[in-house]
DNA sequence: TAGGGGCTGGACAACGTTGTCAACAAAGGG
DNA sequence: CCCTTTGTTGACAACGTTGTCCAGCCCCTA
């Protein structure tokens, strides 16, 4: 029976026996090209409505070379962060009347293989990838073979690739700087997994602002790991504790900034100034409210898009880099003078 | 020179002309088809190697007459309640070893329907859809043809169709009895505007919980209209005034929820009990914690996407109705007494 | 009335792949 | 030694569309 209504799929043949005419009339008529009597029109377009027809794509699109698709690699559909950035990516794709196949990588680097190479095999025109992996030798045929290619929020390994990153290390000097401007002098640090280029990249502000002021940073101020709560908890924990206990924490990104949000409201008796990386709804509301380093998701999605689509449009030179610029939004939490 | 490049895209041909074997040959090694001695393996996939082949998944599909592909049509890729529905659906699909298209409607009929159409002239498999439109007779010819189609959050409209829904009479009903359950009798309900599915589910839940409670609702109390800050918080401003001002809220869904707890952050002085509709992070953390009736928004695409494969694989019969429950979980801020 | 030009329409190949079928060689049985 | 079987391979059509090209037809002019 599926094949059955797979048969039942009326195809410009059908349309063209319908109506009395060649084939090619009827693509005409589709495709609304001139050289055809008001006549004929009208008899091809009834043919069209009594079998329902409409023109399959991917045989126009087989023929015509082009696909009008792309595809978003990101880390995950299901991040609230990549939400306005995907949504960025497909207003301009809209605006170029090209179609958009997504899929997350789960921070899988085989995943993203599998994915932006399934993308590839659809002859997508182009890609827009957040990485997940640190190895995109693999895409250097399909990029030779004129697929436009975008990395975001993270830069390419391996090949050199148009990308657009937000300034991870100044944004997290800036932030950590405003811990020391209210007093701290032990700062704790928690990010993620450190092979993550965003990662690497904010301890590397972390610890260049408190290298310009001067401060030493101990071992255990600093934690590179998985994001679960378990292990944030545990982390923080740990450097809340001990003879020379932190005073601040700068969070590495949204997910820890929520853990540790929960970790010091069970102990107000205690403040800890906290500023985080990535800005969240409601980071205003709470009580304190979260400072936070703001990224902006859509500007990257934007940039990407905009940038991938000059690529399509013919646009040859050199790979750019695009830095977007990050800003420290205090709202309180990182206002907390230490305690000691 | 972008002709170069797509002329440059090597095929089966090209590839059968380098190892000098037939065309069906190449075929066969890439499809790890049985019947190819060893040595015309090697041989073609020396060739595929050097020329950096990848097949055409597009044209096979196009053969093959299934294309392996599923379109996701929803009201806005960057809601974050959209996000674990996306993710579900994309998981579902990996699992069949199927391509996703997602597209926003941005609660706009006439999007909805280009989108929707436009992934069909791709001829996917199927569609999940959340529906921006309420007539969406224009499907009719496309089902017909053998488009699963699954609608998720909203039913379709003019068609008969599986859907899967939120119980969302039942949730607004409960939720509403909580805070009549902690005494108050003047309940305001602000929710989305009126024609969406839904806005007027919700609404008819709280009228049901009111007429069990034998309370009298004032037209005043209700508000039905766009989710702007701007027109929440003048509406809620208007029912906290007056009279007969309202001692408790319903927040129709979470964008108004969160205008609500600005709004009444900034007067303290009044405590005014607050039920949202839509759990939403940090919810727990706010104070008051936010009392909510919470949906599922990843079993909502999960239990869509297994409908939708479900149907691919064949299963008949009529379409279903599925309705996941709603559940409403008491944090603080329903629980404020009524002050009069 | 013959010839030319514009308009309308259709036949055919091509896009890159897969399914069908037949050709051919080697091996095995009588 | 011939006939059959088995295994390997390639020619060809087909999927549904578009681009190229040519054949009619009508009307006009010389």
């Amino acid at each position: 029976m599926t094949d059955i209504a797979r048969t039942a799929r009326p195809t410009m043949k059908d349309v063209a026996a319908r109506a009395g005419v060649g084939l090619k009339t009827v693509s005409r008529v589709v495709n609304e090209e001139p050289g055809v009597t008001d006549d004929t029109i009208a008899r091809v377009q009834a043919a069209i409505d009594a079998l329902g027809f409409r023109r399959n794509d991917s045989a126009r699109l087989l023929r015509k070379g082009r696909t009008a698709s792309i595809g978003l690699v990101l880390e995950d559909l299901a991040d609230p962060f990549y939400a306005p950035l995907s949504r960025a990516v497909e207003d301009l794709a809209r605006a170029h009347s090209t179609l958009l196949f997504t899929g997350s990588s789960a921070e899988n680097a085989e995943r993203e293989q599998e994915l932006t190479l399934a993308f590839c095999a659809r002859r997508v025109d182009g890609l827009v990838i957040v990485p997940a992996s640190d190895d995109h030798r693999y895409l250097e045929p399909e990029i030779a073979a004129g697929v436009a290619t975008v990395f975001v929020d993270r830069p390419a390994g391996g090949i050199d690739a148009d990308v657009v990153l937000s300034d991870n290390a100044g944004g997290t000097r800036d932030g950590v700087a405003h811990l020391i401007a209210h007093g701290h002098r032990r700062i704790g640090f928690i990010a993620d997994q450190p092979h993550i280029h965003t990662a690497a990249q904010r301890l590397r502000g972390y610890r260049e602002a408190m290298a310009a002021a001067g401060l030493p940073v101990h071992d255990g101020w600093i934690s590179s790991g998985p994001t679960t709560p378990e292990h944030v908890r545990a982390e923080l924990e740990r450097m809340l504790s001990g003879p020379e206990p932190v005073t601040a924490l700068f969070a590495g990104n949204n997910r820890i900034t929520v853990t540790a949000v929960r970790v010091l409201a069970n102990r107000p008796a205690h403040p800890v100034a906290l500023v985080g990386f990535d800005d969240f709804e409601l980071a205003d509301l709470l009580r304190p409210a979260i400072t936070v380093v703001a990224q902006d998701p859509g500007e990257l999605g934007r940039t990407a898009a905009r940038l991938l689509f000059r690529r399509l449009d013919g646009s040859a030179g050199p790979p750019s880099r695009v830095e977007l610029p990050c800003r420290l939004i205090a709202r309180g939490s990182g206002e907390i003078a230490p305690a000691a």
